[in-house]
DNA sequence: CTTGGAAAGTCAACAACACTGACATAAATT
DNA sequence: AATTTATGTCAGTGTTGTTGACTTTCCAAG
């Protein structure tokens, strides 16, 4: 009874015993914690009349200049349809410019503008800050421990796209 | 050089350094996460034609039966106008039981029904499932640094929110 | 006891942002 | 020349958020 691991066998090494309330509280804990991780940029965006969607383009923009829509659409997740109204509104409000391509001239190749920039740096770093404030908060093994339940609980796809920012 | 720990002034008895490109990492694990966090409820939602609003809604009905329609609002944030239209539908579906209050007839006490927990336990199976692989993986230490980064994460209104989940 | 305000909930209309489907254009590929 | 690829656009739909206006109920002050 005091050790009841064997009822839950392993697959590796460490030994967990996962009740559904511990489950469900991790569950809860990402419902409440995505809420404070986009709450500051909300904020910022309301003034500009932008959603989330827009923030997330801007994000990977400014992640990789010179992107094409196509790269932005795998990242994303979303359709196209929908990532060219979210474009179309930065483009036109002069915080994204689109290049045609030089080698492909069907490509389009995102970049973002000096203006754009600004409100990347603003977004991030309230972003940031409130990372950070975690991160301190629960010290360096959380965080390293952190990453790493995130990392195992992404999809294979998003978890090679996760890596591949993380070597470029 | 090999210590560039006095740059960064710590608050607490760990030190951590932690540079723009660490946190952006942190930012985009839980951009990606989040979507695999999601992906499983909603694959479940979309042959009921539901989304995730009605997702949380049967989820926190489920964790705290009898609770009000204030109630539910405080959790979700979110108006009471947005929440009506996912509960209305949850009622006439028979998921979800709204009986008058007995002391404040002004109340109304949410049950899910049989068929709302049946639904429940599909949805929340799902995301256990998930959540268990992630802690397995990522082993029991990762899974108390997880957690409390999480709770770091939030606003102090949700921290609270969390937390009496977490006692009731 | 009545009256006025506050609280709980509902109905209606609107906006943001996702989706599908169909189509257009231009450029690269076969 | 035909096909595929990359991108953009138009129209329509659905979920989920918003605000505004409303009813019902409760409670407290006069």
């Amino acid at each position: 009874m005091a050790d009841p691991a064997h009822l839950q066998p392993q697959s590796g090494e460490t030994l967990l015993f996962l009740t559904d309330d511990q489950l469900r509280k991790g569950i809860e804990a990402m419902f409440f914690a995505y809420r404070g991780f986009t709450a500051d940029p909300d904020r910022i965006l309301d003034d500009h009349a932008y959603g989330r969607a827009h923030h997330r383009a801007i994000h990977f923009i400014h992640r990789t200049p010179g992107t094409t829509v196509n790269n932005l659409l795998a990242i994303l997740g979303v359709t196209k349809q929908s990532l060219n109204r979210v474009l179309r509104a930065l483009i036109e409000d002069g915080l994204v410019e689109s290049r045609v391509g030089t080698r492909d001239k069907r490509e389009r190749h995102l970049y973002l503008t000096e203006e754009g920039e600004a409100l990347e740096r603003a977004l991030s770093e309230a972003q940031r800050n409130r990372m950070r404030a975690a991160y301190r908060a629960a010290g360096p093994e959380a965080v390293a421990g952190f990453r790493q339940v995130l990392e195992a609980m992404m999809d294979p796809e998003q978890r090679q796209q996760y890596a591949a920012l993380r070597e470029g």
